[in-house]
DNA sequence: ATACTATTCGCAATCGTTTGCGCAAAGGTT
DNA sequence: AACCTTTGCGCAAACGATTGCGAATAGTAT
């Protein structure tokens, strides 16, 4: 910068303000300083103008892995509306670990980064207390951190268990099984709530007995299926609270000579790309998984904007994906 | 750090010096010193030291899509190597687009990143002659970029392409359709370069009416297929050039009613997830993609360790997997 | 007592920007 | 002609760290 100064002859005062427009300049030396710019290739140190500015345009996003399909589709959503308003994002993978996304957190906030997404790994409200008392701009995502008045987005799992559930039982079911998720992240526990949710509104009572825990990969669905459908009064229907163990069912189900959906429907939750690739296609629960990307990002940078506003709180829509693995009840017998 | 300083009575130089232990400092100090940090809850400002030192433990990675399941693991590759080295990393989507391309490059260059990793959208030549004329620290991934001396790593995809095409030879087939990728990017070229090559060394002359050019969408491979496959005389196996394809292409098989593999074998590349619960489940060849990440990250770090090495070309072997979408010729006869 | 070597520490410049303050010239008003 | 605005610019102090250099003290050998 003051190479550039000294090839317009001016001061360094007046190229920082032809830079950012930041008070009139002459036609002249506006024109001198660009020119020398072009000539020297002058790059502005965003480190710099960052330390003297207290803020650096750069945005921090943890999340547990940015390899799977549904973090990496929120993420792109965050990334795309950061660059849209001028940011960058630092990606962090946590992977589950309480320990790393704190040594995450420490770094962002030293490289000072303007704000953070957090996907949080667990219970980690310790975290998110600690960030905020650094005045750290902050919105959680896709997790329910009770008790902590933080600005947060997610979607409506427990509607999504409830529209799921629903389906099957309008469609006849009566025994329907579930195959949950780890149950210490919250959007699992509340698919498992509307599941329940919609049996008490249809009048089914739930057999805990339907209900196995799964840890969302697709050997835990597989594994849970075929427990299920050992019973002796095996469920003619499977909610699984993610797609991945939806399909891991659908495999169990084909080995134990169960047609889907002739003799078992199945429905899954995510939508993820595989779902529709799956044989047959998977009926499931669409998350919005960009869109909830996009609105965080929004909320984060409105969050930084003006620091001082109540924390929000923004919950959006699932809906259900009809396709093929889901059938009447006693379709197998027509 | 002025105000640790003042705590411990001590000047700021020492501070600095107990933080980064860059010169012995008393044990009475240094212990004062550490009280002063912990009890103001002392955070290193990063880009103070980044401004001085040169040097931002940042580094830049530049793909077309991080949702895409295979930039996404490579991408995952290489953010732990990333953060063990104590590097993060600022995540940047192109969307094959080399003007955004050009624009993230500049914003990584002015944030002072430490190197950059650079899935080139296309034939990008240019941005990478700007960025090492900035001495900036670079590698390529899963691009081969011809006529310009730079670090790379990328998988051997016309190794992939023949064993691919090998493998069905050695089933015994002779008419093979191949669904290519968009052409513009190199690594779908090589893939069909491979097909060629184990034909030609399987004695089998290449028909240029069964290779089809496709998009690496599934779409294009349901569309391609069916053109196969809608020939008089229609191959008996379809090397698809990414596993997208291939399950668009078994999908097209099914509807014409052709069973997969007996009537038609078909092979994939990538290796997705997906591919391991299509129906059936896809015979592919093998990308180390993981490792892809990893290696391109230790390479750049060790290219900003020494700028002067000679440029060097890692190129990581591909395997068949075999799965159960391939049979032997003429199998539907049996 | 002098001189020399280690050891421990602080001063102040520096990295590349932004920005409050003030000065000078030009133009307008009475 | 004196005064006030406006316009256009530069000086120098920050921002929060690192680091070359030198000073002070203590210890040791002459």
């Amino acid at each position: 910068m003051r190479d550039v100064a000294e090839r317009a002859s001016v001061s360094v005062t007046t190229v920082s303000h032809v830079i950012n427009e930041t008070r009139p300049v002459s036609d002249e030396l506006r024109e001198r300083v660009l020119t020398a710019m072009q000539e020297l290739g002058y790059q502005p140190n965003l480190l710099a103008r960052g330390l003297r500015r207290g803020e650096t345009h750069t945005l921090g996003m943890i999340t547990p892995d940015s390899a799977n399909p549904f973090f990496a589709e929120v993420t792109r959503g965050v990334e795309d509306t950061s660059f849209e308003q001028g940011y960058s994002v630092i990606l962090c993978n946590s992977d589950g670990d309480l320990e790393k996304e704190l040594v995450y957190a420490n770094v962002l906030a030293e490289k000072r980064v303007d704000g953070i997404l957090f996907v949080a790994a667990g219970v980690s409200t310790e975290h998110i207390l600690a960030l905020q008392a650094q005045r750290m701009p902050l919105v959680v995502v896709d997790r329910d951190i009770p008790d902590v008045a933080v600005d947060s987005v997610l979607t409506d799992n427990a509607q999504g268990g409830r529209l799921a559930t629903h389906h099957l039982i309008e469609l006849g079911h009566r025994r329907i099984g579930c195959i949950t998720g780890p149950s210490d992240v919250t959007p699992s526990a509340d698919r498992v709530t509307g599941y329940r949710q919609a049996l008490e509104e249809g009048s089914i009572p739930v057999d805990e007995a339907l209900i196995i825990k799964g840890g969302f990969q697709y050997e835990s669905g597989y594994r849970a299926a075929r427990q299920l459908l050992a019973m002796d009064d095996a469920p003619t229907a499977i909610f699984a609270c993610n797609d991945l163990m939806a399909v891991g069912a659908i495999r169990a189900a084909l080995e134990l000579g169960r047609q889907v959906p002739a003799d078992l429907s199945i429905v899954g939750f995510d939508d993820v790309r595989l779902a529709s690739f799956a044989n047959p296609p998977l009926t499931t629960i669409a998350q919005p998984k960009y869109e909830m990307g996009v609105v965080a990002a929004t909320m984060l940078l409105e969050r930084m904007r003006d620091p001082d506003i109540l924390p929000r709180r923004r919950v959006l829509d699932t809906s259900l994906l009809l396709r093929q693995s889901t059938a009447p009840a006693g379709a197998s017998a027509s």
